[in-house]
DNA sequence: CAGATGCGTGAACATCTGATCAAAATTCGA
DNA sequence: TCGAATTTTGATCAGATGTTCACGCATCTG
């Protein structure tokens, strides 16, 4: 009718430029473009999605000093980063995975190979990293995957998601996370494939994971398990995991049918790593996370401010239960 | 002398990061600072405005590729880059500054040496470029410097704007734009400083310039001149300027007193720069805008939608003058 | 020292933006 | 071919943002 030209997606980058460096409004974009307010309202969404616009802060501020330093003091910390806490746990999620973009890039350097645990924290990190260009790096999975649940499931994709966003190059961990039973586990363990990879993580120079609690719904290993394993796992004194590996208050190993079956690195393998980022928070996460800091499971902690304050809390009264 | 609330100025970094990359919102990152939502708001602006937020888009997305491919056949153009039209001026001349901006990237490579023209399109341009770091680049003024007015006046303050937002190099010329009279222009010319300069400004890889009006205020240098100078060129037959050069209707140089008094490069000399990028809106321009183009003093057009369907109707009915 | 001038501040308002919801269009399957 | 499910679209509204204005505090000036 009155459009001749209406016809065709308006590219992108037009209508993103229109706003983000002419200044026009929604609407006046609309005008021009020939489109409703909603439509450019959401093709800029879009292109923020997609990346196609960028924006950075180019800034080395952390988030709370105070905090940051005040937990590197009461925990054998290399770093803490601290991020702000909320209500709502999707944009809890978000601003965690937010903080944890910036601490992992803080340690990526030429050929760096970094290894990423199963976690829904760690899940949350691809979406904010930036491109690194030409810094070799190598992402390799902690553990094998878990069935099809959701994306972040599988530690697989997250590499890839990783690789994709600071374009390096995935590693694969052909196996599930969980097998059958032992004698299945041992199998995949003798895969070369499996080696390989596993290998690969053992000598990484970075490892980022979520740290589980043994609540009924802390974490994605925790999820997957029926209540009575979990019930048996908190028997032999539990109190959380990091990758898919259960400990105790003593930071100790917590042998068991499903440890045997778990494909992934061990706690001392773990402990290989230079760099041991640990990303988690809330009140699920509190003991286990105190109890990972304190035995130096985790190396380098990213956390929101309300869960550092409690650890803070806690690293007061060590031993006492706190409740 | 500290506030009441014990709060010294938050860094930006730490109020960009919430909003950005965490999103907060400003009535948000207020509570959380300790601050008026209002100065969080003006906090963020400044953070923008001093580029430690910086939104990129990615894409080479041309805004209004009808119309510049359109000018690209009217006139003898390697490129025209066409922006959105606005009615207040300021918005304009922002908006325009943003495509210059874009234009000239394009025209960055290794080792680029760029001159820079008086004229307030292209001072609103350093705002809107982005570090091209290792690129080793030299920034140049066209003409000597204009007594100060404003800082745009001054094509050394921009040479140095221009250096600072791409990371380049700037060279001076110690010279006035318009000397006393023809005899004191000649002494200046001698001087061995500003030799070199023009020198290296007449070699320049790529030129960019305003097209000035023969209107009182249609452009810097016009403003600078008087009542009788100006009618005295325009009885000589000038239609417009560029860097300070006037010209006639077929793009001839308009000689008279101010033309020796002026300390820059002839209009023969700019013609010597490969690459003659070409800044103006408005319908003051118009008619310079068209001569110009006819006659390749320029080579690539910036201008804004409704002048370029101005010079396109122009085009059109050549010879005629269009009143 | 009073008055003038400028800067920084926050309140009120106007506008812009994004979320929700219902209608329309499209796709897919029977 | 029709209907159902899914996606896309636009209206409405709540909330977020930015601008304007008036005030207070500081410094400058006579």
């Amino acid at each position: 009718m009155e459009r001749t030209n209406g016809q065709k997606q308006p590219p992108l980058g037009k209508i993103a430029r229109l706003y983000y460096e002419h200044g026009l409004t929604h609407q006046e974009i609309a005008d021009l473009c020939g489109l409703s307010r909603i439509k450019v309202t959401r093709l800029l969404a879009e292109a923020r999605l997609v990346g196609i616009v960028e924006i950075t802060v180019h800034s080395d501020d952390h988030l709370f000093v105070g905090l940051e330093s005040a937990l590197g003091h009461a925990y054998p910390l290399r770093q803490a980063w601290v991020g702000p806490a909320f209500e709502d746990e999707g944009r809890a999620l978000h601003s965690l995975g937010a903080v944890a973009a910036d601490c992992v890039t803080a340690f990526l350097t030429e050929g760096t190979t970094v290894a990423v645990g199963l976690s829904g924290s760690v899940a949350a990190i691809p979406g904010h990293l930036r491109k690194a260009t030409g810094l070799d790096l190598s992402i390799v999975p902690l553990t094998g995957s878990k069935g099809g649940v959701s994306r972040a499931a599988s530690p697989h994709e997250l590499a890839l998601s990783f690789a994709a966003a600071v374009d390096g190059r995935a590693y694969h961990l052909p196996a599930p996370l969980l097998a059958r039973n032992a004698q299945a586990a041992r199998v995949w363990r003798e895969d070369p494939a499996v080696q390989e990879t596993l290998e690969r993580a053992v000598s990484a120079d970075v490892l980022i994971a979520g740290i589980g609690g043994t609540a009924a719904d802390a974490g994605l290993l925790v999820q997957g398990l029926s209540a009575v394993e979990l019930a048996g796992i908190r028997e032999r004194g539990a109190v959380g995991d990091i990758s898919g590996r259960f400990f105790d208050a003593d930071g100790a190993a917590v042998p068991g049918e499903v440890d045997e079956r778990l494909i992934g690195l061990s706690l001392e393998q773990l402990r290989a790593v230079p760099v041991r980022i640990g990303v988690a928070r809330g009140a699920d996460k509190r003991r286990a996370l105190a109890v990972a800091l304190r035995h130096g499971l985790i190396n380098v902690l990213v956390t929101d401010v309300s869960t550092a304050e409690a650890l803070l809390a806690d690293a007061d009264a060590p031993e006492g239960a706190p409740s």
